[in-house]
DNA sequence: CAGTATCCTGTCCGATACTG
DNA sequence: CAGTATCGGACAGGATACTG
């Protein structure tokens, strides 16, 4: 099954992309994150073509972001669980989630992400994981890393390892 | 020019993903924020056909993502830039980022995050906003909100006198 | 340089029917 | 219940030519 591809490779969110480059995939995982596991449940919950969503979550079983399981083995039944991989898949979501909350939801926020335990609205927000500042101001942009090639390197303006600043815009 | 209409409407992701649901509008968002603004950087960056570029800046400038602003008059051009609702987007690509990273990038990142100021790396992780608290555990969930419509109560399952927050009624 | 205009292909996706 | 098989449409996306 050749997979579609994006651009430069060499970019972490192209291959990002390339696992969960179609819709459909998002909002699959979305639902296994609310504990989701089996085609039907899916199926509902989606309102999906039944051959789409097999393909999506073939899809999604090759790329290891979900696990295809047998949980009865008269008849044989199989449902779909997340990975660390998919699992690790959730900031994305809540990403979304906040974004498409400030932006597009005029009349207040249909979904929420709560505390359980004190069931407190949370907004989530990115930091960087050392030293806990908030990734907001222009402060931090992109650069190449170790692996990056040359075109890569010359794309983001300097050489590895070395931060070069460029024209004092923002980057991310 | 009709929208694409993914499921359940009444969910932030899936109103999110209306927007930036095709990998090239994702993908154009990141060169933005690397700084690019014309047409010509883009489709050279992204080597996209033209034709494509247009139609997906198009789509960017109608949800108000980027905005087109001239910048010469004689002739007439003009370049994209940013909104405000663009900018926030930007918590999106570093999940991507952080994820591809983790996940697809057996060699190492060829890319990474950097404080500019120290030129150490970033590794971006959410945090709610109000305890600094990580998103890991499972000890957080999505839940209906205040604008939430009876199907969607039923789907995100809220317990029963479930704590729906809302900004001002955070009191424990 | 900054696009527009055509034409074409692949495939995403939906609808429907069918099976163990 | 958990899918597979098949058909068809719409459109994302590519290639190319052309314009002010």
């Amino acid at each position: 099954m050749q997979r579609k591809s994006f651009g430069n490779l060499q970019c972490p969110i192209a291959r990002s992309l390339e696992r969960v480059g179609e819709w459909w995939s998002i909002l699959i995982l979305r639902d296994a994150f609310h504990g989701l596991t089996r085609f039907d449940e899916f199926q509902k919950s989606l309102d999906i073509a039944p051959n789409m969503l097999t393909r999506r979550l073939q899809a999604l079983v090759e790329s290891e972001l979900l696990e295809k399981r047998r949980y009865s083995e008269h008849p044989p039944r199989y449902d779909y669980v997340l990975t660390e991989r998919g699992r690790d898949f959730r900031p994305v979501l809540w990403a979304l989630l906040a974004w498409g909350n400030r932006h597009f939801a005029p009349e207040g926020p249909s979904v929420v992400l709560v505390d359980q335990e004190t069931g407190a609205e949370v907004v989530p927000v990115m930091v960087d994981e050392r030293t806990g500042r908030r990734l907001e101001s222009g402060r931090y942009r992109s650069a190449p890393g170790p692996a990056a090639d040359a075109r890569t390197r010359a794309r983001h303006g300097g050489p590895p390892g070395a931060v070069v600043a460029t024209e004092g815009d923002d980057a991310p």
